[in-house]
DNA sequence: AAATTTACTTAGGAACATCTTA
DNA sequence: TAAGATGTTCCTAAGTAAATTT
């Protein structure tokens, strides 16, 4: 059913990135832009220097936000009067069909159930061998249940006696028939690692969490204990000798005034410094860390000359690169001192490395696309900028000497372990785990879980959005269409955002009128969708696509009477949406189609692409393949790389040279074959040998080349990783492996396999997601 | 029930490291 | 052995969605 929908991969090189194909939407918002903009300057210059006050700014912004509500308020008010009024009867309805098809019974989702882990106890994760030290199973290692035929993510209360150590289950639904077959295979691997001497050890130690039970009750850990983060080096002053220059003149900043202009200056050769948002936010920041002096004497961007500073950075970086052996040496060691002292938190009985310990240094704000706010200084954030969470029991961090913290608290019901408020949105940061920790990794398994319980039931619920095409209430059309954009297009949900603080960017539920287009006819297709608008980061999604009849004519149906800024679906927004997907699925959400279809489609293009007598290569270039149609599929785009027609170039030379090459053996076999012919002797029947075995031996390395050129060449503009990351059941991918005999290393780099251990290590190839 | 805040995932590009090649 | 290509990691912005507040 998945495969349905017969993707096109035509959207990706129609598009160009970038936004200036998309200057026209500014017209309406900008008259609201400029009558906002005096106020976002007070909400700035609260930010500036007063670091503890961020919480008013929000009052500011909605104060706006009132105001521009009232102008469309009409539709919009009574569009939720509306939308309310339905939901009672709405929700009946579906209910009942609800209950008629959910399959399973909900599983809770937290259920009370413990992790048996004594608060203070630590156990290290392995790999170096610094001081912490594992035993990762003893202290209790009760295991998470799966079920090797479903490899269901179940937070159950099951123990599974996969090894010595857990000896007994307590049942609630385990339907594990498989349970002996599994119980097997775990041993032995537990026993011996799957390879070798040293590995064997290493393996041992590793914490297999996905083995353990999980937390029900949602608490996240019990026991945290870490470092604190590390601040960014404090500002270091020029050299007197490089100046800036004010019309001309020379003149010595201040230190703070100086910080900012070495942002600046940094960034000079950078389009954006060009740009008028930019400077117009950066100068006004600016002024602010000015002296009353600097103040009055810097009033125009333009007579600025930041160039010897620009000179001075570019030197220091040549410099850097010109650096001895030794002294890179050091700065690696350096480096590494850091990470083994904050790079490494206790969660529980285990040592786990952290994700990002280093506290984002100061600059100047650039946000994606047409970002209103680009420019804006960026705080530099201090220790009483910082909330620390860690456990009451463990050895709380220190802040540097003669700092506080703002605040520390012990909120196991949260993942993060300091969080602090940036000043360009007045969003808050958090310092997490790495992808490779249990806590990430765990939520990873369950996502891939989640989507590939929509699997059996994507039928149903698309049997039920195309009845709902034809509902006689606006706003179950618009939820169905935009279902269906969701689930065949996977777009993303498409939250509201407040204008201006943001790029103009809409997601499917913030769609507007301006960002389709329909023809009845297109070329030799019917009801033809031609979308284009700005997704996330401001990446162009453009697709052309023929719908069904009834989608075409639903469409015309909302665009009825609307302006190009007005919303597509102006009864419709994520959280109805949403709200609709849960009744139709415990835990499904928008962007669980996204994973079931990009994964789905892995799975469906392997099966397709692979063949089983292919060489390695050849295969490899099958799974990039299979990606790409995903890649495509979620419109993962990246700028072409700088070098990419040249690095294409080389590659055809040595295509062209191999190919030469293949040539003159093919000759000299020839050569040899005649000779053996007349002479008869052993001698040149070696040699024929020999030269049968370069040719093919060229030959074969002809191929790989071109098998390279190929897939280089498909993956210009598209951008492989963010699929391959977070939205690849890994488990499909470690299951191909397995079957082809491809080595994991081929497919996934160490990072990658980090991440994805919970699935190397327990799928096999008979995996089916 | 709307608005806001919080937590956490997803994202592309820059910086950096490492391999390859001239 | 330096320069260039390629692969990896870091960085942090920008989403989603749930929780909390109003």
């Amino acid at each position: 059913m998945s495969g349905d929908h017969g993707r096109g991969d035509s959207q990706v090189n129609s598009g160009s990135k970038g936004s200036d194909t998309h200057k026209h939407k500014d017209k309406h918002k900008d008259k609201e832009h400029r009558h906002k903009d005096h106020k976002k300057d007070k909400e700035r210059e609260k930010f500036k220097h007063s670091n503890s006050e961020h919480k008013e700014h929000s009052e500011k912004k909605h104060r706006d936000k009132d105001k521009e509500r009232l102008k469309h308020s009409d539709s919009s008010s009574d569009k939720h009067r509306q939308k309310h009024k339905d939901r009672d009867k709405d929700k009946r309805r579906e209910e009942k069909i609800q209950s008629s098809h959910l399959e399973k019974p909900k599983r809770e989702k937290e259920n009370g159930y413990v992790r048996d882990r004594s608060p203070a106890g630590i156990k290290s994760e392995p790999e170096e061998d610094n001081g912490f030290y594992p035993s990762p199973q003893h202290n209790k290692s009760s295991r998470q249940e799966y079920d090797d035929e479903e490899y269901e993510y179940k937070p159950k209360k099951v123990k599974l006696e996969h090894d010595k150590k857990a000896k007994k289950r307590k049942h609630e639904y385990d339907e594990d028939e498989e349970d002996e077959g599994i119980k097997h295979k775990k041993k032995i691997k537990d026993k011996k690692g799957t390879d070798g001497k040293k590995v064997k050890k290493e393996e041992e130690e590793k914490w297999k969490w996905w083995e353990e039970e999980r937390y029900t009750d949602g608490s996240k850990w019990r026991f945290l204990e870490h470092k604190g983060p590390v601040f960014a080096p404090p500002y270091e002053p020029l050299p007197g000798k490089v100046k800036f220059y004010y019309g001309g003149k020379p003149m010595k900043l201040s230190a703070p005034a100086e910080e900012v202009a070495t942002f600046f200056a940094k960034m000079l050769d950078h389009e954006y410094t060009t740009k008028d948002i930019f400077r117009k936010n950066f100068f006004k920041d600016w002024r602010k860390e000015m002296t009353s002096e600097e103040k009055s004497v810097i009033t125009d961007l333009n007579k600025c000359d930041f160039s010897e500073m620009s000179e001075y950075f570019k030197a220091q970086s040549e410099a850097r690169k010109q650096m001895s052996k030794e002294e890179k040496q050091k700065i690696k060691e350096e480096n590494e001192r850091l990470l083994q002292e904050y790079g490494f938190c206790i969660m529980d009985n285990h040592k786990e490395r952290i994700g990002n310990f280093r506290i984002e240094p100061p600059g100047l704000f650039r946000g994606r696309g047409d970002h209103p706010k680009m420019g804006m200084l960026k705080r530099r954030i201090r220790p009483e900028d910082i909330i620390i969470n860690c456990s009451k029991d463990s050895k709380h961090p220190k802040p540097p000497p003669g700092t506080k913290w703002k605040e520390v608290r012990h909120d196991n019901k949260v993942t993060w372990l300091a969080s602090w408020t940036e000043n360009i949105q007045g969003s808050i940061k958090y310092i997490m785990l790495n992808p490779s920790s249990r806590i990430k990794g765990e939520k990873d398994w369950q996502k891939y879980e989640t989507a590939r319980r929509l699997k059996k039931c994507v039928d149903r619920i698309r049997a039920q959005y195309r009845e709902d095409w034809k509902s006689k209430e606006m706003r179950i059309r618009q939820r169905a269409v935009a279902l269906y954009f969701i689930d065949k297009l996977a777009l993303r949900a498409g939250n509201e955002k407040e204008e201006g603080e943001t790029a103009d960017t809409v997601g499917c539920c913030s769609l507007r009128v301006e960002h389709i287009k329909l023809y009845p006819k297109l070329d030799d297709q019917e009801y033809v969708v031609e979308f284009d608008f700005l997704g996330k980061d401001s990446i162009r999604y453009y697709n052309k696509i023929p719908v069904e009849k009834r989608v075409f004519k639903n469409l015309q149906l909302f665009l009825e009477n609307k302006q190009p800024e007005d919303d597509l679906f102006d009864r419709l927004n994520t959280s109805i949406l949403n709200k609709h997907l849960q009744e139709l699925m415990d835990g499904l959400t928008a962007k669980v189609f996204r994973t079931y279809n990009a994964s789905i489609t892995l799975q469906q293009q392997l099966k397709e692409l692979t063949c089983s007598d292919d060489s390695i290569p050849a295969k490899i270039l099958s799974y990039n393949r299979a990606n790409r149609a995903v890649a495509i599929l979620c419109n993962h785009q990246r700028a072409p790389p700088k070098t990419f027609e040249k690095s294409m170039q080389n590659l055809q030379n040595k295509i062209d040279e191999k190919q030469n090459q293949l040539s003159a053996a093919r000759k000299q076999l020839k050569a040899a074959k005649a000779d053996h012919k007349a002479s008869h002797d052993d001698k040149s029947k070696k040699a024929v040998e020999m030269k049968r075995k370069a040719v093919q031996r060229i030959e074969e390395q002809l191929m790989k080349l071109q098998v390279q050129a190929t897939d280089r060449e498909e993956n210009k503009q598209i951008a492989l990783g963010t699929s391959k990351l977070n939205y690849l059941d890994p488990r499909i991918s470690v299951a191909w492996c397995k079957k082809f005999g491809i080595p994991i290393e081929k497919i996934y780099n160490k990072t990658q396999r980090e991440k994805f251990a919970w699935a190397i290590d327990m799928a096999d190839k008979d995996y089916e997601f």
